[in-house]
DNA sequence: GGATGTGAATGTCTTCACAGCT
DNA sequence: AGCTGTGAAGACATTCACATCC
C-alpha cells in the first residue's frame, strides 16, 4: 500500500463522522465540496484524499454515502473492535474510561490500572482499578490492541517500556513526555498544555 | 513578523519543557543534538527552529539553557498568565480544571460553566460550577483569555459563537466537531477518538 | 575540534486547472 | 451542466552539507 499521509488520515476520520451524520439524515449521495466543508478543507482536498484509495465518486454527482463510510472504516480499520487498556487511574484515566465517543466507534476500555493503593480496588463506571503489577499477566491472558499512558511525566516511559515488552502495538500517550518506543510500535501523543501553548504564542503574535 | 510553522511552534513548547528540565540539573549549555533527542527530531531541524528568532548559540559550545529558555518563554507568550474559562462540567471538564499542568505554566482556571441545573452550583475542585447562561455577563465583567469547550457535539458551536461575539480570541475545542470562527479568533481542536483512529488505522495498515 | 547558522537540495503536502465521465 | 479524478504547479517543511565562528 501505498504511503498515507497522518495529515490525510486525520482528515478520512472526519469525513467519516459527517457521513455518518449525512446518512442520518437520509441523504445517499454527498459532493467533495459539502465533505470539505465540514472537514474544514478544499474540494481538490478531499478529492486526492479519497483517490489513494480508488475512485468510488461518480462524476457530475458525487460519492454514495453508505459505500463511501463503509469503506471508510474499512481503510480506517474501524471494522473490528479493539481492547483498550489504561494506565493512571487520575482525573484523566476516569474521565477515559467513561467516554462515550470511545465505545461508539469500537474502542473498548477492558481494565484500568494505577500504582496507587488508594485507588487500586476503587471502581470507575462498574470497572474495577488494578494493581499495574497484574499488567503483564493480564495482557498475557487477554491481549490489549491498544493503551493509553495517563501517568505523570516521570513513570511514563517505564511504564511504556513494559507494555511494548508485554506486546501492545499501539500507544496513546497522556503523559507531557515524548515516549521512545521501537518502530514497530506506534505512539500518538496528545499534551493538551502544549495545545494551549500553541495558542498563547497566536495570541501573543498578532 | 515572518510566519512560523504550526509544527514549529510544537517543537518549540518541547524544547522548552527540556530546557527547563535541564536547567534544574545545573547545565549552563546545551547543543542542538541534545535538543533535537528529546523532542523527537534532528539537530538541523532545531537550529532551523530556532534560528528564525535569531541567533543565541555559540558555534562550538552549544545553547546557554536559562537564555534560551526565557527567549522561549517570550516566544510562546509564556511571561504573562492567561485567564481560562471551561465550559462544560463534565467528567472531562472537571479533570482539566484540576489539571495541573496549566496551573504550573501560568494557564489559570477561573471559571467554568454547565447547562445542566444538577451540576450548576457544585464544586470542582473549590470552583463552583455556574449557570452557562452568566457567560457573556461575566465574561463582560473579567474577560477570559482562553475558552475551553469540552460541551457535547451538538452545543458546542453555539457556545462558541456567544465565546466569540463576547471577546474570546483563543479556544481549546474537545467536542468533536469542527468549530467555525471568524478568522481573527485561533482554534485548536483535540478530539481523542480521532487519535485512536489514526492507531487504529496504523494498526490495520502493517 | 566542535557546534552553530544557513543556502541549496530534497521531500512532502496542497492547490490549480482541466480533461473526462455521467 | 455538474462533479470527479488527476497530472502539473506551487507552497511548505525537512534534511543536507559546509562555511563560519568560538
Amino acid at each position: 500500500m501505498r504511503k498515507i499521509a497522518e495529515s490525510t488520515v486525520r482528515r478520512l476520520s472526519l469525513y467519516l463522522r459527517f457521513l455518518e451524520h449525512s446518512q442520518g439524515q437520509g441523504h445517499t449521495t454527498i459532493s467533495s465540496a459539502d465533505l470539505a466543508r465540514r472537514g474544514g478543507t478544499t474540494s481538490a482536498q478531499v478529492r486526492k484524499d479519497l483517490s489513494f484509495f480508488g475512485s468510488f465518486g461518480k462524476r457530475g454527482l458525487g460519492y454514495p454515502v453508505g459505500e463511501l463510510a463503509a469503506r471508510l472504516r474499512d481503510i480506517l480499520g474501524l471494522r473490528r473492535t479493539y481492547r483498550i487498556v489504561v494506565i493512571g487511574a487520575g482525573r484523566i484515566g476516569g474521565a477515559l474510561v467513561q467516554y462515550p465517543g470511545f465505545r461508539q466507534r469500537g474502542f473498548n476500555v477492558s481494565a484500568i490500572y494505577d500504582s496507587d493503593p488508594k485507588k487500586v480496588g476503587s471502581r470507575w463506571n462498574g470497572l474495577l482499578v488494578r494493581d499495574v503489577g497484574h499488567l503483564e499477566a493480564d495482557l498475557k491472558r487477554e491481549p490489549g490492541d491498544i493503551a493509553i499512558v495517563v501517568t505523570p511525566a516521570d513513570a511514563a516511559q517505564e511504564v511504556t517500556d513494559r507494555l511494548v515488552h508485554a506486546g501492545v502495538k499501539a500507544i496513546l500517550n497522556f503523559a507531557p513526555i515524548q515516549l521512545t518506543v521501537p518502530s514497530d510500535v506506534v505512539v500518538k501523543s496528545v499534551n493538551m498544555a502544549l495545545e494551549l501553548e500553541t495558542l498563547s504564542f497566536a495570541l501573543a503574535n498578532r
